[in-house]
RNA sequence: GGCGGGGUAGCCAAGUGGUAAGGCAGGGCUCUGCAAAAGCUCUAUCGCCGGUUCGAUUCCGGCCCUCGCCUCCA
C-alpha cells in the first residue's frame, strides 16, 4: 500500500500518484507568510505540516521540489510600511528573516524554492493579461483589474470546487472596502489594484497604470511559473480554501483554461487551525504565542514541533502550556533511549530495516492520511521495547545500531532533533570526586557533589555500567 | 441564514460493527545507599435520546454543546 491523503477537492482520501508519468517528481507549493509581522504558532502549525509532507514524500521515494512563497506586499504590510517610515524591503526583510529563523527552530527543512511576490510582478502582470484576453477579466476606470466570476462560468468553469458553494446564500459585501465599488459583482476579487495616495511609494507601472497586484494572483503567477500550469500538490491552511485557493484555481485554470482535462493542482491539503487552551487564538484574549514568546518561556522548539505534530493535520488543535511542559518529557524519554543505543554501538553503523516494528509501523500510519498519532505510537511502542532490551541487555553493538538506524529513518520524516551534549572535564572530575566517595560509603559528600552537579545542570545517574551523566 | 469540522479517561489525542492506541499527569511495585533513568502495574464503556443489528463508541435519525469558513487571516 502507498501513501494515501485526502484531497480538498474531492472530499476523500485518495491514493497519491504525481502527475509525472515516471512517478517521481513531486511538485508542492505551500502559501507561505506574509510578512507584516512575527508569525504566531497558528502560522507554523501549517508550515510544519508542510514539512512532514515533504519529508514523508521524500521518505517515500519522491524527488520533491518544495515552494514556498513570501507574500511581501499586502494591504497590512503596506500601511505598516508606512507607519514606521520604512522602505518595503526594509520592513518586510526584517520579519522574513525572523520568519526562516523560527522554521529553522522548529528542525524545518528549507522549502526549495522561496518566491517573493515583488519579484515576480511581470509574471503577475502576465497572466493578469492572458485572462484580460480570455475575457474573464475586466478593468475599471480607476486602474483596476477584476476577475469575473460570471464569465468564468460561462467559459464553462466551475467556481466553487473547493467547497460547496451557494453565491446566492452567501452573505456578501459586510466589509466590501470602498474602493471596490466599481466590482461588477460583490464576489469578483481584485487581480490588480490602482495606485491609492494610502500606498505610499509602494506601487509598480502595469498596462493599467500605476498599482500592485491583488492578494491571491501572486500564488498563481509564482506556483505555475515555478511548477507548471499543473502541480501535483497544494497546501495551507483551511481558512485558505475560500476565497483565497478557490481563487487561485479560478485565476489559474482561468488563464490557461484547463479545459483540456487537466487541473491546475491534482491534491489539495489543507491543515486545521490551532487553539490555545481551547480557545481560538486572539489578541484581544491575550493567547497569541509566537514561537520566540515559547522560547522565553525555556521550551525548544523540537517541542513545539512535536506539540504540532502529535495530532492529525486536519483536526482542530489544543495548544496548551501543560501539553507543552508533557512533550518536554516526551521527547527526553526518545533522548535517552537513542543516547542509550549510541553508547551501545561503539560508533558501529548499520542500515535500517524496512520492516522491522518501528519502520513498517510509522509507514503504516502515516501512508493513512499521513496519522501521525498512530506515527508516534509506533514510536513510543518501540521506545519502550526497545528500553526493555536494554535492560536485559539483550543488545548487542549490532542491534543497537540497527535499532538506531530504525529510528534515524523514520526520523527523517519526524524532524526531532536529538540533544545531545558532552559534559565538559571538570564535570567529569565532579562525578568521578562522588563515585570515590560513594565506593568509601561518604554519602552526605556524594549527595553533596551530586546537588553541586545538578547547579550546574547536570543530571548524574547510577547504572550498573557506572555512573552517566546528561543534561539537566 | 448557508457550508463544513468536533464532542473518547485529570489533560492532549488515535481508532474500530464484537466491550478502546499512544503521550503527559497521578497511585502502587521492582531496581537504587538515597535518587535518577528504566521496567512492571492501576485509572474510560467513547455528549444525550431513539433506531438498525446477535452485538454500536463505531451505521441511521433527532437533540444539546462547541469550533471554523462565508470578511484580512495558517
Amino acid at each position: 500500500m502507498g501513501l494515501n491523503v485526502f484531497n480538498t477537492l474531492s472530499r476523500s482520501v485518495e491514493p497519491f500518484v504525481p502527475l509525472d508519468p515516471d512517478g517521481k517528481k513531486v511538485g508542492i507549493y505551500c502559501c507561505g507568510p506574509t510578512v507584516h509581522d512575527f508569525a504566531h504558532i497558528g502560522n507554523f502549525r501549517t508550515f510544519v505540516f508542510a514539512d512532514v509532507v515533504r519529508r514523508y514524500l521524500t521518505f517515500r521515494g519522491f524527488n520533491v521540489n518544495h515552494v514556498m512563497n513570501i507574500t511581501d506586499v499586502e494591504d497590512k504590510i503596506i500601511r505598516r510600511v508606512n507607519e514606521s517610515g520604512k522602505s518595503l524591503s526594509e520592513y518586510t526583510n526584517e520579519f522574513e528573516k525572523a520568519f526562516f529563523k523560527d522554521l529553522k527552530t522548529l528542525g524545518c527543512l528549507m522549502p526549495d524554492e522561496q518566491p517573493h511576490a515583488t519579484k515576480f510582478i511581470g509574471p503577475i502582470i502576465k497572466l493578469i493579461k492572458k485572462l484580460e484576453k480570455n475575457g474573464i477579466a475586466y478593468s475599471t476606470g480607476d486602474g483596476s483589474v477584476y476577475f469575473s466570476i460570471e464569465k468564468y462560468r460561462k467559459a464553462g468553469n466551475q467556481y466553487g470546487q473547493l467547497l460547496n458553494l451557494n453565491l446566492d446564500e452567501m452573505r456578501p459585501g459586510e466589509r466590501v472596502s470602498n474602493d471596490e465599488y466599481e466590482k461588477e459583482s460583490v464576489a469578483d476579487f481584485a487581480l490588480w489594484k490602482s495606485r491609492v495616495p494610502e500606498d505610499g511609494e509602494v506601487f509598480w507601472n502595469s498596462p493599467w497604470g500605476e498599482g500592485r497586484p491583488g492578494w491571491h494572483i501572486e500564488c498563481s503567477a509564482m506556483s505555475m511559473e515555478l511548477l507548471g500550469p499543473s502541480f501535483d500538490l497544494h497546501l495551507g491552511g483551511e481558512d485558505l480554501v475560500f476565497p483565497h485557493h478557490e481563487d487561485e484555481i479560478a485565476q489559474s485554470e482561468g488563464a490557461c483554461m484547463h479545459s483540456n482535462g487537466k487541473k491546475f493542482v491534482k491534491y489539495w491539503m489543507h491543515g486545521a487551525h490551532l487553539l490555545v487552551e481551547g480557545k481560538k487564538m486572539s489578541k484581544s484574549l491575550g493567547n497569541f504565542f509566537t514561537l520566540r514568546d515559547l522560547l522565553a518561556k525555556g521550551f525548544d522548539g523540537r517541542e513545539v514541533r512535536y506539540l504540532m505534530i502529535s495530532a492529525h493535520y486536519r483536526e482542530t488543535f489544543n495548544f496548551t502550556l501543560d501539553n507543552l511542559e508533557g512533550a518536554k518529557t516526551a521527547m527526553s524519554r526518545i533522548d535517552e533511549c537513542t543516547a542509550k543505543l549510541h553508547e551501545l554501538t561503539l560508533g558501529q553503523t548499520a542500515e535500517p530495516v524496512n520492516d522491522s516494528p518501528l519502520i513498517s509501523g510509522f509507514t503504516e500510519a502515516m501512508d493513512n492520511d499521513l496519522n501521525v498519532s498512530a506515527a508516534w505510537a509506533a514510536v513510543f511502542d518501540w521506545v519502550r521495547d526497545t528500553n526493555r532490551k536494554l535492560t536485559s541487555s539483550g543488545l548487542d553493538s549490532a542491534a543497537a545500531a540497527t535499532e538506531l538506524a530504525n529510528w534515524e529513518q523514520i526520523n527523517s520524516v519526524l524532524g526531532i532533533k536529538s540533544r545531545e551534549a558532552k559534559a565538559p572535564a571538570e564535570i567529569l572530575v565532579l562525578a568521578e570526586q562522588r563515585q570515590a566517595a560513594r565506593k568509601a560509603k561518604d554519602f552526605a559528600r556524594s549527595d553533596q557533589i551530586r546537588d553541586e552537579l545538578a547547579n550546574q545542570g547536570w543530571i548524574i545517574e547510577d547504572t550498573p555500567n557506572g555512573p552517566r551523566v546528561k543534561r539537566g
